[in-house]
DNA sequence: GCACTGTATTTACATTGTAAGCCTCCAACC
DNA sequence: GGTTGGAGGCTTACAATGTAAATACAGTGC
């Protein structure tokens, strides 16, 4: 994405609706609100080309293909990392600030992206050891180099890196899909109805339906990070 | 072409390869199989049809769409857990040895379905509280049961349901991701290569390298789980 | 023989991703 | 000016998919 545009003529700067030229970053800023409002089922070339204006074969100046497509449209939420004030790359307060603020920050772009996040969580990484949600090299290279410059060995940043990916994962997927969003595939723009399933055979469930329907999310993902850093701890120098 | 032997008799007993007639079960487990052998994105109606030797409307007849059938699929899956002897729908032993074993036997179910696993974790469920990766009604009543019955309060047996979903979602679907499957959809069928990927600007990450790629999952399964189960303890009575 | 019934096939169609080629406009040179 | 070239977008085309609808066909009861 090494944008060296050089000044196109004279400024594009009239008004009114017109059709701004297509670009990459256009493109999947377009695919993630696209996502965001239809559900990642829904998104073909055909469909985001117009809503875009413009035919489906045109994106693929800008993309070789809807797999790439939707690896871009994940980086381009991740990035969104960086431009979020609260998170920084550097560790400027010690390792537990770092680890806190990124976890907050991750856990805002999953709520501030609900359908998009399963993308991040499932898409397959560039290696293996590359996990979700954090999936880039930079904030990998970031996050252990925050952990060992405050004394970690390289085995306990490893181990942190790893607790800390299965945490964010499991709380900030099971968060978004109770918000309704389409984890995995499927969605037939169904809406489903209150979901007052049948649980004749199930009486505990019957009985426990509001409690297991209350949403203490925010409580539980703080208590669980808590208690994660604790352990953490354990492994620091 | 298709087959030239009817088997007349009622019993077909004959030895060969029979068609022993569909069967929504044998459709479902055929499923499964292709799924762990191709990936779940490579499962069409034909290739599954004609792996049962049938044509793909055949199906049709058994199960109302393809969507439905991955549901059916992963139902067939998470429904071996009742076949895996190490796992009690009853505590037995208390509280702590039901969770272990359940515990240890999703991680057995889920690493013997690599390419499956993914959508037991990522498949939309039927209420929102019903949560992956147990994913069905009668295992959470077992769950909340067997928690309730050994005194834990209906608030605690709650959290602690949410807790246990949200530390084996995360670490499962990370371990069968580290295994290359498919977790999301994707997948060209292309094994990728050693991965090495190009780390040039990444120090820490050449340095660590060989750490991040060993595999720990097994003790650090069994560590987060006991310390999981610590955390556990203080809600109990 | 005939009709009935449940199972599998055939045919058909809309939708998808994407390859290949075409058109059109605009900037750069003569 | 005219010409050219190339980039950006469009048209056409095709194979693969999910699935509706109609059809064929075997087995059973009369």
């Amino acid at each position: 994405m090494l944008e060296s545009n050089p000044s196109p003529g004279p400024e594009p700067d009239r008004a009114g609706p017109e059709k701004p030229r297509l670009e990459r970053q256009r493109i999947l800023q377009a695919g993630v609100d696209f996502i965001e409002q239809h559900g990642a089922r829904q998104l073909t070339m055909r469909r985001l080309g117009s809503a875009l204006g413009v035919e489906a074969m045109s994106l693929y100046r800008y993309v070789p293909s809807r797999e790439s497509l939707l690896d871009g449209i994940v980086e381009t939420v991740i990035d969104e990392l960086y431009g979020d004030p609260e998170v920084y790359v550097e560790p400027r307060h010690g390792w537990q600030d770092y680890l806190l603020r990124l976890a907050h920050g991750l856990r805002r772009l999953a709520l501030k992206h609900p359908q998009v996040f399963p993308l991040v969580a499932t898409r397959p990484t560039e290696a293996p050891w590359v996990r979700p949600p954090l999936r880039s090299l930079r904030w990998v290279e970031s996050f252990l180099a925050a952990l060992t410059s405050s004394g970690f060995s390289d085995r306990a940043a490893v181990a942190t890196y790893r607790a800390f990916s299965s945490f964010l994962l499991g709380h900030l997927l099971l968060e978004v899909a109770a918000l309704g969003a389409d984890v995995g595939p499927v969605e037939e723009a169904d809406p489903h109805p209150p979901a007052s399933a049948d649980l004749d055979g199930y009486p505990l469930l019957q009985q426990l339906q509001d409690l297991l329907s209350e949403d203490r999310s925010a409580q539980e993902f703080e208590e669980s990070l808590e208690n994660l850093m604790d352990r953490l701890e354990a492994l620091a120098p």
